[in-house]
DNA sequence: ACGGATTTCGAATGCCGTTCGAAACCCGGT
DNA sequence: ACCGGGTTTCGAACGGCATTCGAAATCCGT
């Protein structure tokens, strides 16, 4: 019944997400790569999920799912050590770019897959805006915001919304543009370590919602 | 001599423009394609320029320089306004992020190829470093560093550099995921007019720079 | 007008993702 | 125990892709 419950179906996504973090480019990532990983064939993956994008989307999505339950985790954290205060910015601030500054200098974690993901959102013309439903999916970051509103109460949710936004950018732009940054810093930061990154941007961010 | 000034050289650089410009996704962009907007065959791409990315590379050199050429001449501006006083702080940083974002909102600039451009670079394996050294190519942005010293000397050149880094990020992301900012801010901001945007860029970047 | 260098062309190659019909497999009903 | 329908796997084939390469064509200094 083209299920994903599948063991052919997960083995698939399994040797997708593994080919997804190997590769250094995603013309490495071919349906007979992935089939003979998964000890399958290349049809398996059009049966089970309908083309190679939507095996993508189902791996990709898998991580998200993993990387934003971190990412909640952590607000939720950072709200229950001040409950009933407003929670300290700093902390907010941590929670909401650290996981993935994390994930991202972890060699062991998924991250390529949503770095890649995001870039063949770009590619793909047919499954775009399946593809944009998932990277779009700002769920998770709206609950940062009623929070943020607390520690900030001068601005309105179109301000805090803004900031968060501003803040997503850096992030993005710190993980997956790490030669730029590199050299725009003259090379006087440690990038591979995440809790003095992760205090860099704090710095920069924080500011945002001071008055 | 496989020359790149050559006439159909040219055709094919003008027709990859333009036909990056009108796709939506790269996956549109096919060799085949260009070709025939060019009035010539596959093979032409080949021979003048090696590959059809290193086309396209050639091709986003060319519109960078562009760009790059707007934002250093708005700068020169904003110095000489009020040399020989430290510039403007707001008006530095609608230099360094103003031409983006007026390229993005405008239907008739070239900026399209320069978004799938850096998501190409994490498609091809082999030409990625010939593609970072355009990406990571930061001379440009290196200008604004003495003077924004000027404007905040009690930052080193570390906290320049990722400071401009981190702005580059902001704008990154407010000029390629639009939906996103869009939804983040609940449709409260006119994405649409470049003023308003960047005023609220301004806002936002400016913080980082004071004490 | 000739002849060597440069450019254009078109057929061929090998890869890609996907399709499709046939084989294999699983499993409940008899 | 065996049958039979639904489910899954397979392998061959298809069209499209970028690129290669030898032959044709064109260009241009002499």
């Amino acid at each position: 019944m083209h299920g994903r419950a599948n063991l052919t179906a997960m083995r698939l996504m399994d040797a997708c997400e593994h080919l997804l973090c190997e590769a250094e480019a995603l013309e490495d990532l071919t349906a007979r790569r992935i089939a003979i990983e998964a000890h399958a064939t290349p049809s398996a993956i059009s049966y089970h999920f309908g083309s190679q994008e939507e095996l993508v989307a189902a791996v990709a999505e898998r991580v998200y799912r993993r990387l934003n339950a971190e990412r909640l985790s952590l607000l939720r954290k950072a709200v229950d050590r001040r409950a009933p205060d407003p929670p300290d910015l700093d902390e907010v601030i941590a929670a909401l770019v650290g996981p993935s500054i994390r994930w991202s200098l972890d060699p062991t974690s998924s991250y390529p897959v949503l770095s890649h993901f995001t870039s063949m959102a770009k590619t793909h013309r047919e499954r775009a805006p399946h593809y944009r439903r998932i990277i779009d999916n700002v769920e998770h970051h709206r609950a940062f915001v009623p929070h943020l509103k607390r520690i900030a109460p001068w601005l309105d949710d179109v301000d805090i919304g803004w900031r968060l936004n501003c803040a997503l950018g850096i992030r993005s732009q710190v993980t997956r543009s790490r030669s730029r940054t590199e050299v725009l810093t003259n090379y006087g930061i440690d990038l591979d370590d995440p809790d003095i990154v992760i205090a860099r941007m704090v710095e920069v961010i924080a500011p945002m919602f001071r008055r």
